[in-house]
DNA sequence: GTTTTTAACGAAAACGTTTTAGTAGTTTTA
DNA sequence: TAAAACTACTAAAACGTTTTCGTTAAAAAC
C-alpha cells in the first residue's frame, strides 16, 4: 500500500555510505568513484527513489514555478496563452500556477499575494480592467521578483511589457475596409480606459485620417466587447441614427458578430451593403456565416514572448547591471475571409 | 532595492524573543502573552512579514498544491473546467499547476512524474486518447496519493470518478429528434476506444430501439470531433449515400456546424428537412445560424464535484479506513435551439 | 623515504518554519 | 509553608536536500 517515499537517506542507510555521498552520486559531483556511483544508482533505481523537489527547491532557494495571472481562462485567447505558456515552462522543468481575476482589482491583488508567499521565481500578469495604477506591480518589483507585463498593461510601470501591436493592427484592418470602397466607418471599441481598447480606437482615427476620410466622433461607440447582445444593441442605436454606414471595425470579433446579427435581422447584406471585419480571430470567427474577417493576435507569439523575457529576467536576476526595461510589439495578421 | 524578504529570526532579533515565540505568536497559540503578541504583531506589520509558505509547507510536508492533468486547455470546455478549478481551489488557500497532454500519453505520463516528484498534494486527471491503461493512474494512488479521474476516465482504474452522464444526455437528445418526428436518425461518434464517444453511442443506439426505430449500422460513421474539415467531408461522404437522413446527432458542437455547414451548402434547409444536434454547448453554439441545438454538460458541475472529492481525498487521507471507491455522474441539460 | 598531490568520502551547516519537550518563575491550592 | 498548577517562554529537533570544508589514505613526485 502507501509505500513510504524513501529519501536519500534511506539509499545511504541500505549502502552504508553518507548522505552525502549518495546526493553528490545522484548529482553527477566528480568526487564520487565510479563503483560507488553505479551502486548508488543502480538502488535507486531499484528502490524507485525520487527526489523530493519540494525540499531541493527549498534548499536551492528556489521553486521552479511561475506564477501567471489573468483575467480569465475560459476564453479562446487567454486559454491559448495559458496552454503555450505552461507547455514552454515546462520544457524548462518549470510549473505554472495560473490565477483568474475576473478583471477585478482585489482578486488581482490576492493573487499576487498568494504567489510572492509562495516564492514563486517570477509572475507574468494580464492586467484586470479595474486595475488602473500599477502600485502592486511595482511593490512585486522592488522585492526583487522578476515580473513581465503581457497583453493587458499598464503604461505607468516602468517594467517589461509584450504587447499586441494593436495600433497597427487596428490601422491595417480599417485600411483594409478604406481599400474595398468604404467611406463611412464605424467602430466598436472598449472601455475608455483599457489601453488595447484605446490603441485600437488610435488605430482607427489614423487609418481614417490618413487617407483623407473625416474622422467623425459619432461612429465610434463604446460596447462591452464580450457581450453579444448589448453589442448588438449598442449598434442597433447606433444604425438606426446613421444607416449610411457601409463598414464596421469591432474591437472583437464578437462585437463583430454583434453587428452582423443585427444587419443581418435589417436584411442588410455582409459585405456588399456593410462590410464588418473582427479582431481576435476567435475559432468562431471561422464558424460563422459570413465567416468573419479579422485580426489574429498570435496568442502563441505573445506567450513565447513573455516567457522568453520572464525567463531572461530570472536568470539574470543577480546581475547588479540594472538593465533597461523594455515593450515587446507582437505583429498581427490581418485575415481576410467573408465579411468584407 | 531588492529589500531581502525578512524572516523570523529578523523579527526575534529584533524583538529580543526566541523564534519559536515569535512564531507562535504569528500563528495563535495559547503559550504567548498577549503583550508580547502585539508587539510581534506589530513589528511583522510594519516590517511587511510574509511567512515563506514554502518553508511552511516544507515543514509540514504537504504543499497545498494539486495537480491538474488534462488533454487541452485552449478548449471550450477544458478551459472553463481549469478555471472553475482554480478558483474553488483558491478559497482554499491551495494552488493548482495545471499540465496539458495534448492527447500524448507520453506527456501525460511525464506531466504525473512531476507532479509526484514536486509532492503535490492530489492530482486530478482527465486522460489523454491515447491512455489505455491506466497503471501509472494506478501507481500513483499506490503511493498515497489523492487522485481522482474526471471526464476522460479509464474504466479499468479503481479509483474515484467524475463523469458527464454521457449515455443519459445522449438518449435525451436523441429522444428530442425522434419526439420532432425524426425516423432517420445518423451519428457522428468519435474514436472507438474514448469512453465518451461509446457512452454518448450507447445513448443514441438505446433511444433508436427503445422507441421502435430500427437501428442501422450504417448511419454510425466516425469522425474527427474537433476537425471541422475532416467532420464535413466524412459526413458528406454519409449523406450521398443516405440522402434519407433527416436528423444528425453529433458528437461534438463542431462535428454539428460540420454537418449543418455541409447541408447548408447543398441548399438543405435546417431543422425542416434535417434536424441536427450537437454536444457540449460551447460558445459557438449559440453564435451560429441557425442556432445549435445542443447539450451542455455542466463544466462548473463537473469541476466543482471532482475538486470536492479530490479535497475529501486529501482531508481523509491517513483515515485508514479505505473507503469504497465511487463514481459520479453530472447531470447535463439539453438546450433547444434553432437547429432541431 | 619524505613530501606533495590526488581521490573518495563524511560531518555538518544551511534553507525557514513548526512543534515537542522542558524550564524557570509565579500563582494557586491544601 | 510546601506542594501543585499554571504562565510564558526557549532550546532544539525535524522536514530532505545540497554544498562547503575537512579528513584520511593512497598515489605521485622529488
Amino acid at each position: 500500500m502507501s509505500s513510504k517515499k524513501i529519501s536519500i537517506k534511506d539509499l545511504s542507510n541500505a549502502l552504508g555510505v553518507s548522505v552525502s555521498t549518495v546526493s553528490k552520486a545522484l548529482n553527477g559531483y566528480p568526487d564520487v568513484n565510479p563503483s560507488t556511483r553505479k551502486k548508488v544508482m543502480k538502488l535507486a533505481k531499484e528502490l524507485q527513489y525520487l527526489p523530493n523537489q519540494q525540499a531541493v527547491n527549498f534548499r536551492k532557494k528556489s521553486t521552479q514555478i511561475i506564477g501567471l495571472v489573468l483575467p480569465q481562462i475560459n476564453h479562446f485567447y487567454f486559454s491559448k496563452i495559458v496552454e503555450s505558456i505552461v507547455e514552454l515552462a515546462s520544457e524548462d522543468n518549470i510549473s505554472v500556477i495560473v490565477r483568474p481575476t475576473f478583471e477585478n482589482l482585489e482578486k488581482e491583488k490576492m493573487a499576487l499575494l498568494e504567489l510572492v508567499k509562495l516564492n514563486v521565481d517570477g509572475i507574468l500578469i494580464s492586467l484586470s480592467d479595474e486595475t488602473r495604477f500599477p502600485d502592486h506591480l511595482i511593490e512585486i518589483s522592488n522585492l526583487g521578483i522578476p515580473i513581465v507585463e503581457f497583453d493587458k498593461i499598464s503604461k505607468l510601470s516602468p517594467l517589461d511589457k509584450v504587447v499586441t501591436s494593436d495600433r497597427d493592427a487596428a490601422k491595417k484592418a480599417v485600411e483594409h475596409l478604406i481599400s474595398r470602397g468604404k467611406k463611412t466607418i464605424a467602430h466598436l471599441r472598449g472601455s475608455l480606459l483599457s489601453q488595447n481598447s484605446i490603441d485600437r480606437f488610435l488605430g482607427f482615427k489614423s487609418a481614417i485620417t490618413d487617407s483623407g476620410l473625416t474622422f467623425e466622433e459619432e461612429l465610434v461607440i463604446q460596447v462591452l466587447p464580450n457581450n453579444i447582445n448589448e453589442s448588438q444593441r449598442s449598434f442597433a442605436r447606433l444604425y438606426k441614427k446613421r444607416n449610411d454606414i457601409d463598414a464596421v471595425f469591432a474591437i472583437t470579433d464578437i462585437a463583430a458578430i454583434a453587428a452582423i446579427r443585427e444587419l443581418k435581422s435589417q436584411s442588410i447584406d455582409v459585405p456588399s451593403q456593410v462590410s464588418v471585419v473582427g479582431f481576435s480571430n476567435w475559432q468562431i470567427s471561422s464558424l460563422t456565416t459570413p465567416r468573419l474577417t479579422t485580426i489574429d493576435q498570435n496568442a502563441f507569439e505573445m506567450a513565447r514572448a513573455s516567457y522568453q523575457k520572464l525567463s531572461d529576467n530570472i536568470k539574470t536576476k543577480n546581475n547588479n547591471t540594472s538593465r533597461e526595461k523594455e515593450t515587446i510589439f507582437i505583429k498581427t495578421d490581418l485575415i481576410i475571409r467573408e465579411s468584407s
